[in-house]
DNA sequence: GATGAATGAGCATTCATTCAT
DNA sequence: AATGAATGAATGCTCATTCAT
């Protein structure tokens, strides 16, 4: 990476910290694209070299952080699959602990929306939360810790919908509470019970 | 009632339906106070005749309702406080079901908003909801049907919080499956268990 | 009309007058809504109350004046069409000589410019100018002026192509003529020749 | 010419060439700059090092394959002058068959703009085109086929309206008919009769 | 010569709300 | 009560052009 390479990384990078400083503060609605280059001390089209809408760029900041967990969890492919859930579940709600109530609002008002226009299809967070669950039971199937006949696609949208309702209620009760003790005790409590009865004993 | 008042009332009551009408096919942001206004057939003005704000006539289309709701309710005070809440979910989901979709992400959005604007604070859908639901216990309690100590605050939000988890799943998948099924059986199978600790045998 | 349509279409009045003094003076690119709306001591937002978008008012600038003169054409159906064409033509100078170079670029470009957007169909002002003349041939058809074999579609693209080409040649020689002068020549000794094969002697 | 400099050339050449490809498909105003340097493989800047403005990159194409007609033209200074305006007239149309109809209407906005620019008076394609007939005219002077009190100014302008005319009806008609048809009906049956007053018999 | 990151002016349009009638 | 004309703030986005490397 040359100089020039490395200066506009770090342009980019001014954004998207200017953002999520904004994006606490005050949520998407609330701020415009001038406040973020204002913030980041660069012109308002200089945003628009790296991001092509103004809501990509919250994509950007609620993707990234993510596809490291993403990546972190396909390493544990090892690992049996209640413990990768229970993994992924708390990581997953520290960083939604971490990147504060006003992001997780957006996050929520995205996967509410009827599904985004066909060019913009990358936009809904969730999806992605869904696929990542869905490897780790079909990994667990593959490994033999789950029955082949495991609905799959049920239990990935089960289990998204709880870290979304935990969510919601978190919002609803304006950080009233700490998702993460909540999360930690359901995986403790529910999560072997909801696998029940596709989980293949003694492997 | 005079002429007038009716002629008053007639007026805002083509406002709610146009209304009603109008976000259930498009949904609050994509209209306007003149969809609204040209569909009730009167002017523009007319609609700060009934309605301080926009979004005033959505807080009137959510709760009326279930002010019926909640009367329904009160006249049941001598009936199993289990049967009454799971009486008032499926009420509550028969609602949600009837007013379609779009409106109800409405009341999902404004749930996810932190408190709105200071002039504004009966907007809140779920605080009457929660409300309902906490009145419910209380009478419990005082019929005997629950101990004294049963944390009738924790135990009502966590209720709002399983019907709202419930219409935000229904919002995410677009409206694939039927909520209030889901309810039902919800009501059925875990109902009981969740104030199990709680009950006064015999009773 | 009450008053306040009364001071309604003032409004619009001021709104058009300011735009054809604007026009003028810098042509339709060089200027925006908001000089308009300043120039008539209204707000940006009342120009949307009379056009829907900002090249509407141009097309009523542009047509009504050459409504008038349609009228007074329709008034003339017992005229001989040779003097009912040199008339059209003659007063069509005129309202261009009048409105000045600057609008008559305008009329240009947007004749130049491939058949617009569906919902902007009413733009083109040769559209209707066209249609003016096919009205006059129509006319001399029925009176037994012209042949009924006459190619009226073909003259009226011919003659208006004739008209355009002058307003082309006045623009591009940045007015170094009078339009008008040509005109009456044109239509003095070319007009009888054109028409010649299809005119009903002794009519 | 060194290397540096063929290498420069072609990378103008490959400008030129996406310019056109773009040009033809979407117009001027729909293009931007970095479309052209895009599909030319080269860097934005780089469009800047070969011209000065946007525009400029049509008076390039617009100038370049008229400049070889001219030098035709030059080395046709023996020929009848109404053959080698009607052979001018013919290639004439041919380019602009060729170059299809959006860059048709580029030069019919430029021909209709008020002079542009200070420092691009050069813009001007209709003035080479009259400049070229001019020579033609003069030359017919020189050989004797023409008075010498023959108004060339008058005749050339005529001449260019005419052509420039035709363009225009092209282009209102989307391209219905054959310009190059025309023309050469035109030139048949017209030209020598405009003409006819200075022609100097027997020449 | 080539690059491409950065610039920042420029603008149409929407719409909730007010208020004189 | 009803009207509807007037308001004016608010904003995402484009793109020609520059210039340091």
């Amino acid at each position: 990476m040359n100089k020039r390479q490395i200066s506009a990384l770090e342009t980019k990078q001014k954004l998207v910290e200017s953002a999520i400083l904004l994006l606490k503060e005050k949520g998407f609605e609330a701020i415009n694209v001038e406040d973020i280059t204002k913030k980041a001390n660069v012109a308002k089209g200089t945003f628009y070299s790296y991001f092509k809408r103004k809501e990509d760029i919250v994509n950007e900041i609620s993707r990234s952080p993510f596809r490291e967990l993403e990546n972190k969890l396909k390493s544990m492919k090892g690992v049996n699959f209640i413990e990768r859930i229970s993994y992924y579940f708390k990581q997953f709600m520290i960083l939604v602990e971490n990147f504060n109530i006003n992001i997780c609002r957006e996050w929520l008002k995205d996967a509410i929306n009827p599904n985004s226009t066909p060019d913009n299809k990358d936009g809904k967070k969730w999806f992605y939360d869904i696929e990542t669950l869905e490897n780790i039971l079909f990994d667990a199937i593959k490994n033999g810790e789950l029955k082949k006949e495991t609905p799959v696609d049920l239990f990935s949208n089960l289990l998204i919908s709880e870290l979304y309702g935990m969510m919601l209620s978190w919002c609803m009760s304006d950080g009233a509470f700490e998702p993460l003790e909540w999360t930690e005790k359901f995986c403790k409590t529910q999560l072997d019970k909801i696998f029940e009865p596709y989980i293949i004993k003694g492997s």
